[in-house]
DNA sequence: TTCCATTTGTTCGTATGTATA
DNA sequence: GTATACATACGAACAAATGGA
């Protein structure tokens, strides 16, 4: 059952907030926003875009590299898959 | 009421030093340290002069240009006072 | 043209303190 | 007490722009 990608974060709810931008990335992954190998907006993009912390949208990234569904590169981005094999 | 242009930073105070060196660097210019239309110390001076990061140093820039005190030109520096109109 | 030093721009990594539920 | 969230700060690496040799 996947998320709504065009959701907002609700700051009320029973579902904390980095569980729930952790699903909406996930939604708009799939959909397409992002394209496999391409890098998803940044952090400080997603602070802005979503109104949570810095912390916040990490916590929820490191929920989406754990899955393996994105991969970071320190300096560079957060890229969608999986890292290139070591040469 | 204008703050100490020789003050340094405190980093146990309540004010967080980001804030406190905007206001050092208004209260410089506003002396005249830099003339209006002259680039003000780099990011990595200031790092060296006040002792913070380069993150925080560019937050206090980011205050002042958010107030029209100064404005940036990147791979040439920071300039007291606002941008030439476009022509 | 090419090369290099300087300077600002961007991005992730890590840590601390405070507040709240 | 615990987990979560937020603001802040420092660190590191690299990109992009500028200007001069």
């Amino acid at each position: 059952m996947a998320s709504n990608p065009d959701a907002e974060i609700d700051h009320e709810g029973p579902v904390t907030p980095y569980r729930q931008l952790a699903e909406i990335l996930k939604a708009r992954i799939a959909r397409g926003d992002w394209a496999e190998g391409r890098p998803i907006a940044s952090e400080t993009r997603l602070v802005q875009e979503y109104g949570i912390a810095r912390t916040t949208v990490r916590r929820a990234l490191d929920v989406l590299v754990e899955e393996r569904v994105v991969w970071k590169v320190q300096g560079r981005g957060t890229y969608v898959g999986q890292p290139p094999a070591e040469s």
